[in-house]
DNA sequence: CATTACACGGACATTTTTTGTCCGAGTCAA
DNA sequence: TTGACTCGGACAAAAAATGTCCGTGTAATG
């Protein structure tokens, strides 16, 4: 797994408290990450359209949508993209004594193992919204922790 | 995910049609895939307890127990590492907004909210075994599959 | 009992993915 | 109009996965 998810999911926490557009750079030395890597992984936030880019001098990222309807795994795909884990070469159909054709019409016993375990995974993870990481957050270290955050980000350079 | 993942669990699946040892190399030509690569995969789950090598003239791998007592996350974690797939790198304590060491004895939101869905994806895996697969294998392409695999690993080479 | 051939095991390259960096195009504010 | 600041995608470096090789030990065999 990316390690740019964990990077990702704390910015969307941030952006839940700000109004004003956040610079990836800002989110960068507030997190204490490589900024420009940062930047790749907001940019595929907004090519998943979780987050849009406001170009210009007081640019930035915003959310595009209340945090109540962007999950877990709506961030985890954007940043690791949408496909399965594990990938069935149909090894099946290989070597000499190779599955038939015709009885290869339903996925393998592997292959449904694996997809069925894999959507148990994505269930959890679409069940947790980031408005519920906001508020556990908040329940963790306290209201000020993110109003604090959120002035920072509005105030000058530190 | 590793690829390695997929060859590890058709090997196992096979192995527990045979009573003989079956060598790596065989395997390989079986699946029409890389000896030298899969006899890696075999070496790592004969160093997880799951397969016994047996050396010498008439030597290849055996399970080590009935496949109803082995499941595809032995077989998982053998292969990929035991290690959870998410890492959190705890960027909570860094930066200039650096959360203080005693607010973090707990582990943090997001990190909870990964780990429970790997917690599902395990307990996923965990519930299906290596006799579960071999059931269903026999279920689609009927009986004579196994059985016909056995059989052409106990004769000479093709 | 010596020999011989076979199979595993770990050390060695190669390729792909991930991570990290940089500069140009576009845009909003002043 | 100017200016400065932003994102965006193209460009390297590092890490991991994939693939390959030969040495060591072992068991069957004559």
């Amino acid at each position: 797994m990316s390690g740019g998810v964990e990077w990702a999911l704390h910015c969307c926490v941030v952006l839940t408290s700000v109004e004003e557009p956040a610079p990836a750079a800002r989110l960068a030395q507030l997190h204490d990450v490589s900024p420009s890597y940062l930047a790749k992984q907001l940019q595929a936030l907004s090519r998943a359209g979780l987050v849009r880019s406001v170009q210009g001098k007081a640019g930035g990222y915003v959310l595009t949508r209340s945090p109540e309807l962007i999950t877990v795994l709506d961030v985890v795909e954007a940043v690791d993209g949408p496909g399965p884990a594990f990938v069935c070469t149909e090894i099946r159909r290989r070597g000499p004594l190779a599955a038939s054709p015709e009885s290869c019409t339903a996925p393998c016993a592997i292959k449904r193992a694996m997809a069925g375990a894999e959507n148990a995974w994505r269930d959890a993870l679409r069940s947790v919204t980031v408005a519920d990481l906001a508020r556990d957050v908040t329940s963790d270290y306290g209201p000020g922790a993110l109003a604090g955050i959120s002035a920072w980000l509005g105030a000058a350079e530190a």
